[in-house]
DNA sequence: GTGAAAGCGCTAACAA
DNA sequence: TTGTTAGCGCTTTCAC
């Protein structure tokens, strides 16, 4: 590999001069001639700089870390499409992480937040000990912005309208004339499962209607957790006309166990779920769902981050544009009995 | 952050001390009164090696690239996982990266295979010029092996049995007494695509079976492909009664394709898919699959990658175990007319 | 048994 | 307008 120091004994001139040409130093007075000469020299060399050098020397190393509980999670997948969209322009690389294994493997820890092998984190928490356990402890060492979540205090964070999303939805399924609406709620930050479910019981609330706690299951957020819930549901004494899962897969599994209950969706129970990933277009029903801009929350994340890196202070950002949206599709329609 | 340095002002030694035993040189003569304190100054400074300095030193960064057409395509992901567990097991951290990026974006190329960034890249190839770009210039750059796939030459790959598979999942729905198998294949590699194609025809050869071109459908990898290729295929004059997919995600866009033309999955026409991923489970019908090794194709594909690091020459490796396996749900069943 | 020192490739401050 | 130089933190060879 060519190094800094053959460029500049091909181009007859200093490493300094070479390095400062090739950074965009604008405060470098040269010849024309001599920019042509090295950059020449570069391009036959083939000139590439060693980032490892340059990390070294800078303190930096140009990569932001992104630490989620499973990268395979469609959910997910769109906030790192859109952080990775906004990192690149940033001249920033992401490096993905699994959540548990920071927490578990030390090793894997130490090299990941310490070491300087990344400038900033970005983290999606999840309500365990061992979330809290991450964040507070690399909070400390590098730059923390969290993922759809909300806090003070050092570390940044940036969330979607989860309020309003849950409000779209279950209002959608109120004005199709259901009087009740059950909840496969999330497990999660306490903040982000609360504004979930909080927004289902005011739209409940301003339509007059109940938003009784035995109408709320616990649904999780995989499919067979959505499964076990919207069995629980169905079970009860009274189930509800209409369910809003608070989360995509949950709702496929809530699907799922209708299917398999024999209760029919939309027929017998309405279902709409939140975030609209690719595999709610391809079920039977297809699936009505709220879709929010979760490429932007990836985005807005580094954003924050970088600016956090900048020695700007770490703050909340909540994203309001583009605004949550319903996606109507089959598995809502008017209850039964209308 | 505390230094080599700082640590061994703290011990009363020399950084080579401590840096030979905290990376556990075996040649090292010390007292072992010098070890235990340079051990506790080491451990109460809280020292963490700066990675870029080491990666500067050793020419070496301990990351290996990966670079995959779709990362949240549900069957990469387990190939992610496996290649990240085995990268770990041997303290590398794995780097993900958009192989269409790569391919486009210049700057992002430079920096993830020149620059030293990485020290050996995993690329998953899909047929197009751009993929035999990258690969023609990583493999110049830094070792790289190709995941399933086949080559010879300088770079390595790694690849599972697809023919085996598509055999399997072929004969499985012949026992079942179906005469006519239509193929929702592939593009991609064309070795890949034709292993599995040939899987297809090979079985119904050996019943005495026709493996007509026109009992071949395009299924691409992804729903909407399969969603399409499945229409085609029903809409055509004599519609076989099973399919075989060769990959879930079309199998996924083929069921819904069905249900929107009123056939009914089993009862019209039985579908198989390629490989098993969690939703495979959650579509009405559950859908029969045949599961092949992916995690440790990933595991494996590191496990060469790391050898060629240590200048071994690049090979083909197969994965022959596990074997496929069929996975029986309830989107296969005898033909109608049984 | 342990210390000293060179140098990986780069940036930035200072000289000339 | 361009050259020189001091390190960033680490590993490794060689000397004592």
């Amino acid at each position: 590999m060519a190094t800094l120091a053959d460029v500049a004994k091909r181009a007859g001139v200093s490493v300094g001069v070479v390095s400062r040409l090739l950074n965009g130093d604008e405060t470098l007075r040269a010849r024309d001639e001599t920019k042509q000469r090295v950059r020449a020299a570069a391009a036959e060399l083939g000139y590439t700089p060693n980032y490892a050098a340059r990390a070294l020397r800078k303190a930096r190393v140009g990569v932001i870390g992104l630490a989620v509980h499973d990268a395979s999670n469609p959910v997910y997948s769109e906030i790192i499409a859109g952080a990775q969209a906004e990192a690149a322009k940033a001249g920033y690389a992401l490096m993905l992480s699994d959540v548990n294994a920071l927490a578990t493997d030390d090793e894997m820890f130490k090299r990941f937040v310490s070491g300087g092998a990344i400038d900033g984190l970005l983290l999606q928490r999840a309500g365990t000990a061992a979330d809290s356990l991450v964040s507070k402890i690399a909070s400390g060492q590098v730059p923390t912005v969290l993922l759809n979540d909300h806090t003070r205090g050092p570390i940044g964070s940036v969330a979607v309208d989860d309020y309003t999303a849950a409000h779209l939805a279950v209002s959608h399924l109120i004005e199709l004339g259901h009087e009740s609406v059950g909840l496969l709620h999330v497990d999660g930050p306490r903040s982000r499962a609360a504004r979930r479910r909080k927004g289902w019981a005011d739209a409940l609330a301003a339509a007059g209607l109940d938003a009784p706690a035995s109408r709320v299951f616990r649904g999780g957020h995989t499919a067979d957790e959505g499964y076990r819930g919207m069995r629980e549901l169905l079970a009860a004494p009274e189930p509800p006309t209409a369910v809003f899962a608070a989360n995509v897969l949950a709702a496929v599994g809530a699907l799922s166990a209708a299917h398999d209950m024999g209760v029919r969706v939309p027929d017998d129970v309405s279902l709409v779920g939140l975030h609209d990933v690719f595999v709610a277009d391809f079920l039977q029903p297809r699936l009505t769902v709220v879709k929010l801009p979760l490429f932007e929350l990836g985005a807005r994340a580094v954003t924050l981050l970088l600016s956090q890196l900048n020695n700007d202070p770490a703050r909340h950002e909540s994203i309001t544009a583009p605004a949550p949206v319903m996606v109507l599709r089959q598995s809502s329609t008017p209850p039964p009995s209308h």
